[in-house]
RNA sequence: GGGGUGUUAGCUCAGCUGGUUAGAGCGCCGGCCUGUCACGUCGGAGGUCGAGGGUUCAAGUCCCUUACAUCCCGCCA
């Protein structure tokens, strides 16, 4: 494509040898400089890609020759000269322009640079605090502008596939009202107002809402959502969902409308998606895999072993198989029955990670030997039961939990994710699965009360709202989450359209009317007007982008992100205000 | 809120049981070099060892406090 908006007729990751002879325009960056005393080479780099610039004093005349001799690392220049084919056997495969040169007769310099305090290279790999500094530097690396510019493709991926089946993007606040029952909101002092906040939305979930019985029908934003937690790896308190909802649906339209626009989105990055998307239910998903998001590209699953044990002499686990709700389960970390017995018992710090009070095992050694401090208690059917359930080789580890359903999934989970880290597991190509039917609660041991698993927002599978109450536990919901490689990618689900459904829901999470009217009237008060079926998703497009780049963390997809302490080190923020600053929203520091 | 790891030259790191003048690679500066491409080669500059306190004849090294970074748990409807 032409681009005649520039200085330059051409980009440094444009040229090949069609262009031979050609006289052309290139401006950029110059990264590396190799001086040979009469001829220079420089390799100018711009966003697009590299290009060799070489100047010699008979073609480049005395002026261009001795500014390349002056020019430093990263100043940005304007150069023009004629293409020309590179002398035989010196082409590099490594540069796509590398069949070509441009032998330069004309050189602007447009400014000076100091001397970067790291190397903008993709090898040198330079420590993060420094890179997040520098982030306009770090940006120059070509990985780093890679991953950006894949960001880019993808997010405008997505927004085609979904203009295309009439989706229309509406804005949503960012100051909006503080609804602080999920995440701790970033609050917004009112000036106008004393006394009185707004908050950053955590997501744009009832304002879309809203915009479906205002009849937008089809909306989406790529929106900013923020969460003033702890950050993590994959997470950071100011981030982005493509959000999107829709009406007069259910939930098969919905998710079959969304996995339609991943797969053509997804595709156009080169991944291999297969529609439909695999669907696996709440409970088997915890069951087997003791997550509600994984990864599937490895096996290890857990089994249920309680049976076997039911007459065991083994006091733990037979008492186990009497209480209907304790469980025996197991995983066999295949591989790390070879380990040291040092560094299994290592293991149990782990497991007591996750929640796990010990952690009984079975280390299978490859001479056919047994190590493990429970199973001189074990029969020789157990063990037979045993290596036949859990497919027992030598060099195997099972790794028990003797827990509730829900807590022996999780340690157990934990330990797989944990061991095929350890293991490298091989996890080749990406994982795509959608999990269904989440509970619609559960029960929170610290605040003695029921809580919504996914949100307060969600339609129930029951509709009677006296059912709900006799058992809570028990109700499923319309509900689904996206799972990327062991990440939830992205979530959605149908909502209650009906305000006094909405209403009882609230009350079972404890609100009080009065309480729910105060937070939620108007959400309550649309309902009340006629709103229709509805439901919606939520992409992860920070976390998608990550497993797009391959990374393993969300800031190398991220222009400019902030440190596990919410800090950004470029600018320093947050920082402190003036004390008139503070008066004027009427507020005075503790 | 809790746990782990780290902080030494501009950058990435090494530095043993405490013991002369704290090292390497890259970068930077200067010389040489007309086919390099992470050019080569010769020479040079560059350090209050994160900060504060303590133990000791002696601390980069041991102890305490603290800051920052990072990973994890809690938290993230």
């Amino acid at each position: 494509m032409t681009d005649t908006f520039s200085m330059h007729t051409h980009t440094c990751g444009e040229l090949r040898a069609d262009n031979i002879g050609e006289t052309v325009t290139l401006t950029g960056w110059v990264w590396h400089r190799r001086d040979h005393g009469g001829l220079i080479f420089i390799d100018l780099r711009d966003r697009d890609g590299v290009t060799q610039i070489s100047f010699d004093p008979e073609h480049s005349g005395g002026t261009a020759f001795h500014a390349a001799e002056t020019i430093r690392s990263e100043w940005p220049i304007k150069v023009t000269g004629v293409v020309r084919e590179r002398p035989e056997g010196q082409s590099n495969a490594k540069l796509a322009t590398g069949e070509i040169e441009v032998l330069v007769s004309h050189i602007e310099v447009l400014n000076t640079s100091k001397t970067p305090p790291f190397q903008i290279e993709d090898h040198i790999e330079a420590g993060e605090d420094i890179r997040l500094r520098y982030r306009y530097l770090d940006i120059r690396r070509p990985k780093m502008m890679a991953n950006l510019q894949m960001r880019s493709d993808f997010t405008f991926a997505i927004r085609q596939a979904l203009h295309d089946r009439l989706f229309m993007e509406v804005e949503t606040p960012a100051l909006f009202k503080s609804t602080p029952e999920g995440a701790r909101d970033f609050l917004v002092p009112s000036r106008i107002q004393p006394g009185h906040f707004y908050a950053l939305p955590q997501s744009p979930q009832l304002l879309k809402q809203l915009l479906m019985v205002g009849g937008v029908e089809r909306y989406y934003q790529v929106a900013k959502c923020f969460r003033d937690e702890d950050l993590r790896a994959d997470r950071q308190p100011e981030f982005t969902q493509v959000d999107v909802e829709m009406s007069f649906v259910d939930q098969d339209d919905v998710m079959g409308c969304i996995e339609t626009v991943l797969g053509e989105a997804l595709g156009k990055m080169g991944v291999d998606v297969q529609l439909p998307l695999r669907r696996i239910q709440y409970w088997d998903a915890m069951d087997t895999y003791g997550s509600d998001k994984p990864d599937t590209r490895y096996g290890m699953e857990l089994h249920d072993v309680t049976p076997i044990f039911s007459n065991s002499k083994f006091k733990l686990f037979a008492s186990a198989a009497a209480d209907e709700k304790t469980f025996v389960k197991a995983i066999n970390a295949k591989g790390a029955g070879k380990w040291p017995r040092a560094k299994i018992d290592k293991l149990a710090d782990v497991a007591s990670e996750f929640g796990a009070k010990g952690l009984a095992y079975i280390a299978f050694r490859e001479d056919g030997s047994v190590t493990s401090p429970i199973v001189k208690f074990f029969s020789d059917e157990e063990m037979s039961a045993l290596r036949t359930e859990m497919d027992v080789e030598p060099g195997d580890l099972v790794m028990f939990a003797v827990e509730s359903r829900l807590h022996a999934d999780e340690i157990l989970g934990g330990m797989r994710r944990h061991m095929a880290d350890a293991l490298e597991l091989p996890r080749e190509g990406h994982d795509l699965l959608w999990v269904v039917n989440f509970p619609l609660f559960h029960w929170d041991e610290e605040t003695k009360r029921y809580e919504a698993e996914h949100q307060p927002f969600t339609l129930p599978t029951e509709t009677d709202p006296d059912k709900i109450m006799a058992d809570p536990l028990a109700v499923g919901s319309y509900t689904y989450d996206f799972v990327m490689d062991g990440f939830e990618a992205g979530g959605g689900g149908m909502r209650i359209h009906n305000a006094e459904m909405q209403m009882a829901i609230l009350k079972m999470l404890g609100f009080t009317e009065e309480g729910a009217r105060e937070q939620f009237g108007f959400l309550l008060d649309a309902l009340a007007f006629g709103a229709p079926p509805m439901g919606g998703f939520a992409l992860g497009l920070d976390r998608v982008c990550m497993l797009l780049a391959g990374g393993d963390s969300i800031r190398d997809v991220m222009a400019f992100p902030k440190t596990s302490s919410g800090s950004d080190l470029m600018s320093d923020a947050p920082s402190e205000v003036s004390t008139k600053q503070l008066k004027e929203v009427s507020l005075r520091l503790l």
